[in-house]
DNA sequence: GGTCAACTTTAGCCAAGACTAAAAAAAAGT
DNA sequence: ACTTTTTTTTAGTCTTGGCTAAAGTTGACC
């Protein structure tokens, strides 16, 4: 990988540790980002330096890390770059979505700003990937996705659409066996046939 | 850029300078590797060693390096790739013939075959790519591409098409400024009105 | 055939990023 | 509050691929 990938893998890395959780808090610790890129903690502390070095990062020893703004819009760009080369590959190209992450992990690397323009307006400006997940526009702003929400935090509801899937390959591909998709209608009932494992990792929206 | 990735660069350069040449020999200097690659020549005869360490090529010293069949199987591949994405760039995405060369050089490096196969299939199995040169099939065989000449060696003729162009984006771009592409008609006139140094690069077919 | 120029290889060094082992700081348990 | 455990950082090493400088080969020109 090219010292600009590295950098990369590191700040998606902050990015999605530091959004994902339920927390508000944007601190990144040093075991969780070793643990979530497959290497060691001493070699995220090195790279932390680097990102602190370059502003896109800020470090409190000890204590963890977070984006600066300007690390923070570029780690935009990537998921970008990711979610909009998975919606090629699923639409354009036939993959299954449980097919195509370790693949569009390669392509968000391609460093060319009207290919990413290019590929977001062929693809027909696109508001969420194959996954469900909200695609950044260009400004690294999200489009409205109000009223979507696990399936387990979801109360009393007739009828949900599943907007969203947060899971890892291997579940996606067994939740695929279930008929279960982008799209698919869900009613009470699943709520108790469904593995309650997946009831958080659903993301719905009632209709 | 990954191990593998230089690794490849210059298993490419063996195989464009090993080809090129009207000469029939394969065999490729370290300094012509070294200005192809942007590299110093000290740099050329460390990869070298490995490629032949890994089997993709022989090295003779003072003499030069040339690809072993292995390593031709693998080059070829790498050309699928590249020409594929180009292909891709222009035909799909609207970009124009010279703007792609950077692009597609990054694009070959993504590791899938899958990715590969579909892309050629959703392309239509094309035979050339934007720049009319062949586009290996995926067992690394061409299509027939008889009859295709350099405009330069072309004798006595009426009319000619434009299959291919053998030019940096440089040149590709004043091509194109006159109104000179793939598929372009020539006449004998064109023999004289055209810059002189074009005519090795337009390789035509007669009609 | 001898000398000189050009090219190639070897030797030795630097940078980036990974690792292990050890030191330092923070957190947890009693 | 003190000790123990966990986490993080520092120190030092390895690998890969680049570089410069020096030594070795080849080949060309008298």
């Amino acid at each position: 990988m090219s010292k600009t990938t590295h950098r990369e893998d590191h700040l998606k890395a902050l990015y999605a540790l530091g959004h994902s959780g339920d927390s508000e808090s944007e601190w990144v610790s040093t075991n969780q980002m070793a643990t979530h890129l497959g290497v060691k903690p001493p070699s995220v502390t090195a790279m932390v330096h680097v990102l602190t070095e370059l502003g896109w990062a800020e470090h409190r020893p000890y204590h963890g890390a977070r984006l600066t703004p300007a690390g923070e819009k570029l780690a935009l760009a990537l998921v970008r770059k990711h979610r909009l080369w998975e919606t090629f590959l699923v639409e354009r190209l036939g993959f299954e979505w449980d097919e195509v992450h370790d693949i569009a992990e390669q392509l968000e690397h391609v460093d060319s700003v009207a290919l990413v323009e290019r590929l977001d307006q062929y693809l027909g400006h696109p508001d969420v990937d194959p996954h469900g997940d909200p695609i950044p526009k260009a400004d690294g702003t999200f489009r409205n996705m109000e009223g979507v929400m696990p399936l387990s935090e979801l109360g009393e509801f007739e009828c949900a659409v599943v907007m969203g899937v947060k899971a890892n390959d291997q579940t996606l591909s067994a939740m695929r066996d279930r008929g279960l998709g982008l799209g698919s209608k869900l009613t009470k009932n699943d709520l108790v046939t469904l593995p309650q494992a997946w009831l958080p990792q659903l993301m719905v929206k009632t209709s």
